[in-house]
DNA sequence: CGATATACGTCAGTGATGTTGACATATCTC
DNA sequence: GAGATATGTCAACATCACTGACGTATATCG
């Protein structure tokens, strides 16, 4: 707080602001996920039936092995919500065109509706905090938190990241 | 992307920039508790040993009611590990002096020197997100991050998270 | 003082989600 | 045809959450 670090240098980055971002974040993703933990509690899925829902929904064709690369679980794992979701007619299998041993999946009607909706409460959230920031100048917020969050991920999974998100279906929800 | 919605009237925030921070944010907290859970993995404790310690390392004289409320758990998942964390000597209790029916929580010696190496690698993480946005303006990058944060979290829970982390020792790692 | 409320601890059972390890099947590639 | 790859599945187990019930110590209030 003086001397050699002072705020002209600002070598790194203040410890109380980033202790700050470390308990925000921990926050902020509880409550993140707690609106569609509460809706899916009403279908008996929970936050993992949620996040194959999601990227699903928002990439459909997604094979077995891009899913488990995303999620980062294990195929046992998976398979448990997988099936649950297929036996409830929320996500559908296609055998792959190339590769037939591919699994190919999509989401159904009923699964498009439901993660629609969950998706909605999720981005109202987040627009709201892009568009009413708590304590900061409008003036790129977007790039801002985009820029935060994505060097919040491993540098090497980033370029993955970035390529998975391009590939996303834009015109949804 | 056309028409009515032009950019200058800008209703509120791009669709597609609100799905990406969603899955940022997923991606981002995925990453964010994976350091120190591989860390934790070595002393046999998970991650919600490490949300205890952290809470108790950085609001010494914590309360089981307020670390209940920090946390959003039931008391009997709270015990669970903290009684783990108390037996192998990693957080000490002391009972209340105005109210002997509290118990005080502390970090011993050796539970403040496993947290704050846990805390360093995650302090670590956020400070490099904010010094090196992946696509961002530099300036002004803590206070757009930590608006955004803040303003993830049910309003009504601001004030509570808020006054919670103004009493926060500084003066650690 | 005595009733009631509060702070905390604990027992018992259950469910969701993750893990490891092993093995089976279909399909592709060479 | 041999071997790699994509997927499915069985079994056992750990972590972390839940509900419901009950017990004890202490505080507060009438």
């Amino acid at each position: 707080m003086d001397a050699l670090a002072s705020p002209q240098n600002a070598p790194v980055v203040e410890e109380s602001v980033t202790n700050d971002l470390v308990e925000l974040l921990f926050f902020a993703y509880r409550d993140f996920v707690g609106d569609p933990d509460r809706m899916l509690a009403d279908y008996g899925f929970g936050r993992a039936h949620h996040r194959v829902l999601h990227f699903v929904y928002h990439y459909p064709g997604l094979t077995i092995a891009e899913l488990l690369d995303i999620l980062q679980i294990t195929k046992q794992s998976l398979n448990r919500v997988l099936k649950d979701l297929i036996e409830q007619g929320y996500i559908v299998q296609k055998t792959g065109k190339s590769d037939r041993r591919q699994r190919l999946l999509f989401c159904s009607k009923t699964g498009a509706t439901l993660t629609a909706e969950l998706t909605r409460v999720q981005v109202r959230r987040v627009a709201r905090a892009i568009a009413d920031p708590v304590a900061d100048e409008p003036k790129g917020a977007h790039a801002a938190a985009q820029g935060f969050l994505m060097a919040m991920i491993e540098p090497e999974e980033r370029a993955a990241v970035r390529s998975l998100m391009a590939r996303r279906i834009r015109d949804r929800s």
